[in-house]
DNA sequence: ATATATAGCTGACGAACGTCATAATAGGAG
DNA sequence: CTCCTATTATGACGTTCGTCAGCTATATAT
């Protein structure tokens, strides 16, 4: 039952897609090659032919889920006059919070990456510099300031978003979200 | 072979402080009850004399991670004359990215904790609540104002480190560490 | 001193893990 | 139009997962 070439870029890009969606889910040791594929439509077996071995999909999947983040910061910056804010309202939401799947990559599966190989680090390491320029270039002042700017603004959202995340629906966790994301709209 | 309650007690504990280690190191889904029972030095059988099941001792875990945490804490605020700076450089440091084991909860296990179920992310957010109120009482000004500092301080820490975690060891993770202790330093 | 309760060890369970032959099938070259 | 080749699905592999029953041995209670 061969496809053509499309169907297999097409199922091959369903795959890391649905990947990345279950790593930031469930994490990267929560998921097994079955569910992953299963969720794509496929079976456990027809996964090695587009995968060497779940790490290579790590790597893909990571840099999938990152693009995506970039997408929905480009997006949630243009909901406000000043873009940072509108993307921290969207990053510190009771929304993003509860569905990791569709959010942040660094806040899903960063803590994962740091356990994956040189080579997954090094794929996750350039879409995380693509991420920071494209901060950068929302925020005033010179290039460099701009950057070390953008750089503690994405680790205050990282943060806080995992600490709300790691103590349930709890009023800590509200108030976490609402201190962090206040404290960064007054900086501007 | 029988052993004293005495003996039971360290052993349970031993379990506990392996366990909040290695969770840290492989994340919760990384270690299965056969290598925290050997790392304890029993037999993977035992395990079910002390917990009813691996998410009982995953909040055991998550508990005493977060008190390890907050002794850390401790010392390294009084290796300075500003107990939080002090405790900001150690955190920030190649040593603790490099050794997750033994460093902090948070960034360690807490994006594991946000996919627990309710009972152990309730007891993590005590733990966090000790560590916000810990930290708070070291920085100036009344209370409330001191409690949203900390919260914002601990997000920016745990935020860097997962980031510099997750790209390995490249330039752009000793950046991360090095622009916001910086930044926190500067902010006293 | 004897009996009982309880600790850890052994071994096993079904399920899921990552991985890989092999078989079946349809696209693409001739 | 036919054959080859590529690509998916099937099914199985050895391992490890979390969990538990049964055994052995010993600390404790009588």
């Amino acid at each position: 039952m061969r496809l053509t070439k499309e169907q297999r870029a097409e199922n091959h890009e369903k795959i890391v897609k649905v990947a990345a969606k279950l790593f930031r889910e469930k994490g990267v040791d929560g998921v097994g090659i079955d569910e992953i594929m299963a969720a794509a439509g496929l079976t456990h077996g027809a996964f090695y032919g587009h995968f060497p071995s779940k790490t290579a999909l790590t790597a893909e999947a990571g840099a999938q889920a990152l693009a995506e983040s970039r997408l929905a910061q480009r997006r949630a910056a243009q909901e406000s006059q000043l873009p940072f804010v509108g993307f921290a309202r969207f990053y510190l939401s009771d929304r993003h919070r509860d569905a990791p799947g569709g959010g942040c990559a660094v806040a899903g599966m960063g803590a994962d990456i740091g356990r994956q190989d040189d080579e997954v680090q090094a794929v996750f390491s350039q879409g995380m510099e693509a991420a920071v320029d494209e901060l950068a270039a929302q925020l005033p002042g010179p290039r460099d300031v701009a950057r070390r700017d953008a750089i503690a603004k994405y680790a205050s959202l990282i943060g806080a978003l995992i600490m709300a995340r790691s103590v349930g629906k709890t009023p800590l966790s509200h108030e976490i979200l609402d201190t962090v994301r206040q404290k960064l709209e007054a900086e501007g």
